[in-house]
DNA sequence: TCAAAACGTTAACAAAAGATAAGAAAATGG
DNA sequence: CCATTTTCTTATCTTTTGTTAACGTTTTGA
């Protein structure tokens, strides 16, 4: 865990606008609760069993959310260079993650741990700006997981396969096909036939 | 839209309290935002084309959210008494709707407008408290669609629906199967399978 | 109260998906 | 650079799901 170098800062900084914009001084208490974590390719951000303890912010490279389910690895999501990851559930109630967080490739993430966001958010310099930045966050992938939930309701998986061809350029170029297969809710082989049945 | 009663209030209150607690003051003031709508079964709180432009709290009686997928009626959610209701993307971003909302019984929804809501985040007095609610309940349904997605990628319909068996006990006491089936994102016909494979 | 609508099950057939295995191509990592 | 692993496709067979329609029951609403 080391400190950010200032165009990480910046970086990340940017990043927040579209969320909340802190001024000098908030500011620089908010990074005096940073740290910033490396991993190697396939090292995890977090494991099945262990409590997620930190939220996240992909300085450079990915990774990718996955379950084991009977021995097998079922990829569900995926999180990529500017994004924010964390198994929301466990970090937020502190109960176990049943699922793992792995780098796909060299990763570098911005950690804010939970006792240190709870510091902020019990400061009085800093609470009111942290609880917007955690409600705009927790709306904005709300909002994502209510698509996601819907696709699965209304959607047949080559439907979502081919809405994913339309929006989902980056999942699509960087993840090997049977992940993109788990992600969709079906097994690789399954998703090998649907590009078959659509290139007719 | 009515004015609420203080029993009406008081239930509402006690619901928020694992949320936030509000102080008189706070209260008088939040409570100015408020109203309260009454529907008739099938009446709609909110229609796929139009903007959600609330934010409620069901009071007494239920409601179902609804897609029409090629002129086919499928159901994928519901809310209870004292749980909150709204179509949150299209609330949240001012986008219309992808699906309705309907009452299925005589029911009672406390109303917060978004320009209310917008109001009151506007309000020094309030604002504070008003972000941290709103976090603490996009967290909320956050983690509540993190599962659900998980349960797609995870587990057969089969699997959800013996899971459903054993937690969603209001779900299923209330609801029609074929709505159920919907939920589950499978079909009544397929449900009913199930339902006969499992007795077995 | 009574006709109409909604509901759940079942059957029959078609379509899609899962499981497993095999094989070729590509990527990976010493 | 080469052996190993990963990735993707394809084939076969089984299971599950979708589709449509029929039927009896229950609920609904006028």
């Amino acid at each position: 865990m080391d400190a950010l170098t200032s165009a990480q800062l910046n970086v990340f900084r940017e990043s927040l606008e579209k969320y909340v914009s802190f001024n000098e001084a908030e500011w620089i208490l908010f990074t005096q609760h940073l740290s910033l974590a490396t991993y190697k390719k396939k090292q995890h951000f977090a494991e099945a069993g262990s409590i997620c303890r930190h939220f996240g912010f992909v300085l450079t490279g990915s990774v990718r959310y996955y379950h084991i389910i009977d021995g097998n690895d079922v990829t569900g999501y995926f999180s990529f260079e500017r994004e924010f990851v964390s198994s929301y559930k466990s970090f937020l109630t502190g109960e176990p993650c049943n699922n793992y967080i792995q780098a796909l490739e060299p990763t570098q993430i911005v950690l804010i741990s939970k006792p240190n966001l709870d510091k902020m958010l019990a400061n009085p310099m800093l609470a009111y700006k942290m609880e917007r930045f955690g409600r705009l966050i927790a709306e904005h992938y709300l909002i994502c997981y209510e698509d996601r939930v819907n696709s699965f309701i209304t959607q047949t998986p080559e439907e979502r396969y081919l809405k994913l061809l339309e929006t989902g350029r980056e999942v699509l170029q960087r993840m090997p096909q049977h992940y993109i297969a788990n992600f969709l809710g079906i097994t690789p082989v399954s998703l090998s036939r649907i590009r078959k049945r659509i290139l007719v």
